[in-house]
DNA sequence: TTGTGTTTTATTGCCTCC
DNA sequence: GGAGGCAATAAAACACAA
């Protein structure tokens, strides 16, 4: 334990309020002496009873007892000092407890912004392409028909990024549901031949199920040209072939405390799962 | 010097544990 | 029921600008 005199190098000091009344006082000062104004501890009291605190904070009897002595100063003082210091650090742990959570969430909120701009930015990449799917289907087919094609799947897209997510089986059916009657249906249908198909740029493309549950597009040979072909890998996947997470493969537990999938709805996460960019 | 904001010491009332 | 802890608060001490 720390040793008053290590820190004060010997006694002598103010006496406090509590010690006002020593016995050892002649009598006149008991008697007539007015209560004293409440006195800070010294600075040597304080440096002591801090030593003290940092090596433990809780104050048993016996410690209670010896602090008081070492100090002059009566155990309840002691006491009342050990509990105001652990009112102040429960107070600075909590200021640091909410610059830990600030700063999570700044970063959450980043991520999200970027995310968000992500999303526009493929959102406008998609209505480039379905504008060109349009102008084809308008060359060779009904016009109408290519043109609610189109609504259907701009209706899909115009979902908004925040959404409340419930929990559960409902969830899962509402994934489940978006990605066969919003996403699937509204694009697929504005291709002729069957699912799983998905017509980019003016080519048809097959998205494929690998063993590990990612997908990867392969250009269907059938319709595309060479001239198609090359624009096709250049412009839209210079990658090619690109391996496409399914979306609930992706581990966000990464992002401490983020159990919101960045406020992506379960359209967003079927757009993820049946979109390829 | 004084008004004002902050820090420190101490009290009060309530709660929990033995 | 007494001891001890905590939250809320009072009040004195202190710091400091005007």
């Amino acid at each position: 334990m720390v040793s008053f005199e290590d820190v004060q190098g010997g006694k002598g000091y103010n006496r406090s309020f509590f010690t006002a009344f020593d016995p050892d006082e002649n009598v006149d000062q008991v008697y007539f002496h007015q209560p004293e104004k409440k006195r800070r501890l010294s600075a040597n009291q304080v440096q002591f009873l801090e030593k003290s605190f940092d090596e433990e904070n809780k104050l048993e009897p016996e410690r209670k007892t010896k602090l008081a002595k070492d100090l002059d100063l009566e155990p309840r003082q002691v006491a009342i000092w050990f509990q105001n210091r652990r009112a102040r650090w429960k107070t600075k742990q909590l200021e640091k407890e909410y610059e830990s959570l600030q700063a999570s969430f700044d970063t959450l909120k980043a991520n999200y912004d970027d995310l968000l701009k992500e999303k526009e930015k493929l959102k406008s990449e998609v209505a480039n392409l379905t504008e060109k799917v349009l102008v084809r289907e308008q060359q060779g087919g009904d016009y109408k028909e290519g043109e609610s094609k189109r609504k259907g799947l701009e209706e899909a897209l115009e979902k908004p990024l925040i959404e409340s997510v419930s929990e559960g089986e409902g969830s899962k059916v509402c994934v489940e549901g978006c990605k066969q009657e919003e996403i699937s249906s509204a694009k697929s249908d504005i291709l002729d031949s069957e699912s799983p198909h998905n017509y980019v740029d003016g080519v048809h493309s097959t998205m494929l199920e690998l063993s590990d549950s990612s997908y990867v597009f392969e250009a269907d040979q059938q319709d595309i040209s060479q001239d198609e072909e090359d624009k096709l890998s250049k412009n839209l996947f210079p990658h090619q072939p690109y391996i496409f997470p399914k979306f609930e493969d992706v581990n966000y537990s990464d992002h401490p405390g983020s159990s919101c999938n960045f406020g992506f709805t379960d359209e967003d996460h079927a757009l993820w799962s049946s979109w390829s960019y």
